[in-house]
RNA sequence: AGGCGCGUAGCUCAGUGGUAGAGCACUACCUUGACACGGUAGGGGUCGUAGGUUCGAAACCUAUCGCGCCUACCA
């Protein structure tokens, strides 16, 4: 059934289902992918001529080691939003996608395969390493981009970037060459982060500080040459091996004799002087003396850079003890600890330890402690280039949502040092210099200068990958050519990420975006929040909370679930904590159900993107997967009401304004929710757009419209329509309210959207896919905006609801019951007589209702509930002969009684309140007098009924 | 130590000056020809605490408690 005009994907993809099988998104899915493909829907053009506005969204590269996590699907939620809102109307919307080469990482991932193979990095040497990890990209590398096509994303693939690409490279070589030019980039040693376990050094950025680590306090003395000791404290006792001098406060009175004196090191033939230095020390602090230790402690080398102390590096680049450190050589550091405190004791010289709560420094990437270590590095100076992406920001030239980020980002650049931008990695991108081994001169260049001949040896270090990252707005479109795609699509428009990367590379790619290009590199920047687990923590593996996207979408057991993570930790202990971390999936059985790419999605667009966690609750998917399935379950009514309606060529909306208040009213809620929902987008908060989509599908079109427009229809037992004539244009409005939600929810949820507008009549001006729009226009629909039909309707909602209430609190299942209404108002009399039919078939009432002016007698065994209006108390009357007594009925008058005696309590507060009359806004005022007299009013009504209700 | 954020219904969260909202969960009734992945009607909150500003505060200000993240420091 239903199938004439769905445009058909290729063979391969499964089936098209029936719309008389239940929504399923396992078949829906997987259908249309290669059908926008195959239409263009993501391509974008660069052509000079191509007129259209330009929307562009540079696409956080995804590290190549990476398969998709809940943040990817996060930021492919909101970024696709963006962009196929963007693309629906009109623009040439490019979404730049790419991968990482993650330089440490996929280093670590393949030396850790070749490992397996029996073999190592040096083993195979450089070349044929760097052979190997191409090899690896080529055979799994763009794993994650295919999983971003189970979510529904439409970058355009065609200029999809690898950071390693040959042109990304040229790019990267050109930046380097030319900030060295500048004289920014230079070559220095100082004191770095390095982390043992990658032998590489490290930027300040990529040191992740763990706080609250258990360590202790050492106390040791240092015997003073003459004569006494002084005590020094140190959570690193090894670290005293290249101890070079002993500080104290100049006015501490305690070491004043000692001043000028020289201490003996215990291992070392060597003694070190005690020096004053009142930056570095606080006499409060401890024993108010300083070991100092220049080559392994960053305030310590600044210390030994003011009083000129020798700078003695202790350890090897693996971690391990070097020769100055004497007879502790070769150890590593934990064991060079115990050793130490071990021969400070036998030397008598140990003075006692304390726990102490300390913040460890660690290596990002490996998770290993980091050690600060003198080296020769490359280094960028930050400070100009920061000034100005800082201006850039307060200029508004870049805008920062939300805001509140504006402050953190500020604070980073004020105070940026400068970066270490070389890594002793082999994977990543060389640093384009030449070492003249002989003499040691450098030489920077685009490619190896004629003149460097045998003698001279490229350096041997790589960039870090970040470095690459920063270039990506522009070295993705072109840079450094001019190229039309850099033209067309520089800067960016929007940049939307983590806000977790804002230093890492947002803050980054503005410096490199304003320094090469002049420019800011886009517009805005849109940071959201991190995924965390249902009780607010982190995903980790160590948590045992992480949830694969895909297994949302596709559904899993538990069991499978956890089975593929388990590293040994009982399967039950991992399930145990598992359901500790969802508390609501722990009650939805034995696992999740196949929810689908858009009820994933749609449920991530329902959180605010600037929370800072965004708590993923199973259940709320199971909520969307749900909308999805009242999505496919309207359409298919929907589909069969509007029987054979089809547009009139060249129509693409009802011709004229509806005569139906139900219609009308619809049409004023449809605008309604396209204002919200463009609202939403425009300030980023998807969370508003997708609420507002709900809502209205949900409340507006399925539990008022189309069960209004059922009865106006669907023919009658006779084969004929009850009332002909409203039957074209509420056609024309369903499809037409219908075919505009579809297209409105399509942003949030492609799959299904798609699948169902294939289905619906709908405008020949319509393209091959809903992808291409149009996007309901807030404008156009503007005219729809209609406060008339809205207030009737809320009037006319609000004694069906009375009725309802009546009819549930009675218990009357389905029998009809008899209604009367009654209202002082000709114009409700005359309005609700007009929808009789209407309230009859949402009520069920047994044939017309009466309506009537107030006043009349009152059959027995009627209740009278009274619904206070702007047009003043209408009274319901429900006709319950023989169900109803006196007692339930008295009861009943109390309660609506008591709840509007409660509102206008809190009403008379108010007016009664000192100054509110004189002060307050008069629509305030007149608004709660008003207010006060319908309630006044309705209140009467009920006095009256319940003085009537013995007559029952 | 500083910065930022959060604390609203059992749960996850909206709400930024005019009588507290949604989804899920809960209660009752309804298997009615779109949907029980549904419908209708309900119950449930002194909006962390204490002050203040205001005619009026969940919202603005101050203080305070609790939680989280970030930056810096930590001999």
């Amino acid at each position: 059934m239903l199938t004439n005009g769905v445009a058909m994907p290729d063979a391969s993809t499964p089936a098209l289902p029936t719309l008389d099988q239940p929504y399923d998104p396992a078949v829906v899915e997987p259908r249309w992918y290669a059908h926008w493909e195959r239409h263009g829907v993501f391509a974008t053009s660069d052509s000079p001529a191509d007129a259209r506005p330009t929307y562009v969204v540079p696409m956080p590269p995804p590290n190549v080691t990476g398969s998709l996590h809940m943040g990817h699907a996060l930021m492919v939620t909101f970024q696709d939003a963006l962009i196929r809102w963007h693309r629906m109307r009109g623009y040439n919307a490019l979404w730049l996608p790419g991968v990482d080469h993650a330089g440490i990482a996929t280093q670590t991932v393949v030396e850790r395969l070749i490992a397996r193979e029996g073999t190592t990095r040096q083993a195979l040497g450089r070349d044929a390493f760097v052979d190997r990890v191409w090899r690896w990209r080529r055979e799994t590398g763009d794993r994650i981009l295919v999983q971003e096509r189970v979510l529904g994303a439409s970058p355009d693939w065609s200029r999809a970037k690898f950071t390693m690409d040959p042109d990304m490279t040229r790019a990267v070589t050109e930046a380097f060459v030319r900030l060295h030019e500048q004289g920014l980039m230079y070559r220095a040693t100082r004191l770095i982060n390095w982390c043992p376990e990658c032998m590489t050094a490290l930027s300040d950025l990529e040191v992740e500080n763990e706080e609250g680590a258990n360590g202790e306090i050492f106390e040791f003395a240092y015997e003073v040459e003459g004569g006494g000791e002084i005590v020094v404290a140190t959570t690193r006792p090894e670290t005293m091996l290249g101890d070079t001098a002993i500080a104290v406060h100049p006015e501490d009175p305690r070491y004043l004799a000692l001043h000028g004196k020289r201490v003996r090191h215990p291992f070392a033939y060597r003694t070190l002087p005690i020096i004053t230095d009142a930056i570095l020390v606080d006499p409060k602090f401890g024993t108010g003396a300083v070991k100092v230790t220049p080559a392994h402690d960053f305030n310590d080398f600044a210390t030994g850079k003011r009083h000129g102390l020798e700078e003695i590096n202790i350890l090897n680049l693996d971690g391990t003890m070097n020769a100055s450190a004497g007879p502790f050589a070769g150890l590593d550091r934990k064991e060079a600890r115990r050793a130490v405190k071990k021969a400070l004791a036998e030397k008598g010289l140990a003075r006692g330890a304390k726990p102490h709560v300390l913040t460890l420094p660690r290596c990002q990437r490996s998770g290993g402690v980091v050690e600060p270590m003198i080296s020769t590095q490359w280094f960028l100076r930050m400070k100009e280039m920061a000034e100005k992406a800082l201006e850039a920001v307060r200029a508004g030239k870049t805008v920062i949502v939300p805001s509140e980020w504006e402050k953190t980002y500020d604070h980073f650049l004020e105070n940026i040092q400068d970066w270490c931008v070389s890594r002793q990695l082999w994977w990543g991108h060389p640093i384009p210099a030449w070492h003249d081994e002989a003499t040691g001169a450098i030489k920077v260049a685009r490619e190896r200068p004629p003149e460097c001949g045998a003698g001279w040896t490229p350096d041997p270090d790589v960039l870090d990958t970040w470095f690459s990252s920063a270039l990506w707005p522009f070295s993705t479109l072109g840079w450094p050519q001019a190229s039309p795609a850099l033209k067309k699509f520089y800067p960016a428009t929007d940049l939307e990420t983590g806000y977790d990367i804002l230093f890492f590379w947002v803050a980054r790619m503005m410096m490199f975006g304003l320094h090469f290009t002049g420019e800011v590199p886009f517009r805005r920047v849109l940071l959201h929040g991190m995924v965390v687990d249902e009780t607010g923590d982190k995903m980790s593996k160590l948590k045992g909370n992480v949830i694969d996207p895909l297994d949302l979408v596709y559904g899993t057991t538990f069991e499978d679930m956890i089975g593929r993570g388990a590293t040994g930790a009982s399967a039950e202990e991992a399930l145990a904590k598992f359901k500790k971390a969802y508390p609501s999936a722990a009650a939805m059985g034995n696992g999740f159900p196949a929810f689908g790419a858009d009820a994933v999605r749609f449920t991530l667009a329902t959180y605010p993107p600037s929370n800072k966690r965004i708590a993923l609750a199973p259940k709320r998917i199971e909520g969307n997967r749900h909308f999805c399935n009242k999505i496919w379950n309207a359409t298919r009514l929907a589909l069969d009401l509007l029987g054979d309606f089809a547009w009139p060529d060249g129509l693409a909306a009802p011709s004229g304004a509806p005569a139906q208040i139900y219609n009308r009213w619809i049409r004023s809620r449809f605008a309604a929710a396209c204002a919200a929902v463009h609202e939403g987008f425009d300030a980023f908060r998807i969370d508003e757009s997708a609420h507002a989509a709900y809502r209205f599908f949900w409340t507006d079109l399925c539990d008022w419209y189309l069960e209004i427009v059922k009865r106006v229809l669907r023919k009658q037992a006779d084969g004929t329509f009850a009332n002909p004539a409203v039957v074209p244009e509420t056609r024309a409005t369903l499809a037409y309210v219908l075919e505009g939600s579809l297209r409105l929810l399509h942003p949030l949820m492609p799959f299904l959207t798609e699948e169902l507008w294939q289905r619906l009549p709908r405008p020949a001006s319509r393209k091959a896919t809903i992808a291409f729009g149009p996007y309901p226009s807030k404008d156009e629909e503007s005219a729809a905006v209609d406060a008339d039909a809205e207030d009737w309707m809320g009037l006319l909602k609000a004694v069906v609801s009375a009725v309802r209430s009546v009819r549930s609190e009675y218990d009357l299942k389905k029998a009809e019951v008899p209604l009367r209404v009654r209202s002082a108002s000709p114009e409700v009399v005359a309005f609700l007589r007009s929808e009789s039919e209407t309230v009859r078939t949402l009520v069920l009432s047994k044939g017309e209702p009466v309506l009537e002016a107030p006043g009349g007698p009152r059959e027995a065994g009627t209740t009278v509930s009274v619904v206070p209006s702007a047009r003043g108390p209408i009274e319901v009357l429900v006709g319950l002969k023989g169900l109803v007594s006196a007692d339930s009925e008295r009861t009943r008058i109390e309660r609506d009684e008591k709840k509007i005696k409660k509102d206008l309590a809190v009403l008379d507060k108010k007016l009664g309140a000192p100054g509110f009359v004189d002060r307050a806004p008069k629509e305030v005022v007149e608004e709660a007098r008003a207010q006060r007299a319908s309630f006044l009013e309705a209140l009467g009504r009920l006095e009256m009924a319940r003085k009537l209700v013995d007559e029952l």
